[in-house]
DNA sequence: ACCTGAACACCGTTCAAGT
DNA sequence: ACCTGAACACCGTTCAAGT
């Protein structure tokens, strides 16, 4: 007798699987397999696919680690995205269905309210915004040069990547009037 | 006896279903429906749907508006970008398969380097990574408002979205040294 | 309460064959 | 050169029925 399968267990299972073999992959077919249950069952625990692949989406951003100030809270969100395999499009996918409040939004508001900035919540959302397309087109091109080999190697690309990042962030923190968070 | 069948002309009618139903409808199946022919033969003219929604996608991108300056040219990319439905979507997911030259940052480097910007490439690429997430974002919530109506009236919401999104302009091109680009 | 079985209405793609 | 027919290997989701 297989003890109770309850939400955390089937949105671990769909983490792994999205880290394993990517978003394509994840479908509710091969997570029942996974889970050793018919596809139908699925739909006891999860109301569709779109909710479950929201709340992989609030464990990937829970993911990231603590962090001290905007530009240090906004990397570690960054990393949290590119540690899971499609992790920014999961979670950029995601990020409308929460209706305003999105957990990546909701860590930079305190981020910045905490910091003492103008108008967190513009801030928020404009740094989310950044954050999630950095993100989504990073992962795009590193998982593509990983299958392509096409390019130079892949830790300078990665290296290029985040010096843009941090470009960006420092020109946004700056302009967005928060006055302790120069990058780095 | 149709007129030969050329890819542009099915990039458009693509465009059109895209617009009309939303990406989701836009299958293989229903664009050959639209044109008249079995599923298989788009296959002929196209290698397969992923290089079909990039050619898509950079359609998206030529109906751009031109513009002067830096913080215009970003504004008009954001408007088409917002013109199609899920037009963004669309455009983020091709952008990485382009290899480095999406047309999204092909227009920003221009107008980057004719404003004599200390580094284009990057400028660039991070003006991109803004208004495609900013973009993508944006598009989806509105979307769902236009479902829901559980939101204040969109016009209002519309209105939020393109302050944040000149707020975040105007910090990245000071930031970005772009000396003539102060937002508006 | 939780799961199975069976079905519905779809997908993208390949490939031999037709014209 | 361009298209059809038929098939392959899939999808998400619903719902009656089982335990």
């Amino acid at each position: 007798m297989r003890p109770a399968l309850d939400l955390d267990h089937i949105v671990g299972r769909a983490l792994h699987l999205l880290d394993l073999y990517g978003l394509a992959s994840v479908t509710m077919r091969s997570l029942a397999d996974d889970l050793g249950i018919r596809p139908s069952a699925l739909y006891w625990h999860v109301e569709n696919k779109q909710t479950l692949l929201a709340a992989v989406a609030d464990r990937i951003v829970a993911l990231a680690k603590p962090a001290d100030g905007v530009a240090a809270t906004t990397r570690s969100l960054r990393e949290a995205l590119l540690a899971q395999r499609d992790g920014a499009e999961v979670v950029l996918s995601s990020a409308a269905l929460g209706l305003g409040g999105s957990a990546v939004v909701e860590r930079l508001r305190a981020a910045l309210t905490e910091a003492g900035a103008d108008d967190a919540d513009t801030g928020a959302n404009v740094l989310a915004q950044f954050v999630l397309g950095h993100a989504s087109l990073v992962q795009q091109r590193i998982q593509a040069a990983q299958l392509g080999a096409f390019d130079a190697d892949p830790d300078a690309v990665a290296r290029d990547f985040a010096a843009e990042f941090d470009a960006g962030i420092a020109a946004l923190t700056r302009g967005l009037n928060v006055a302790s968070a120069a990058a780095r």
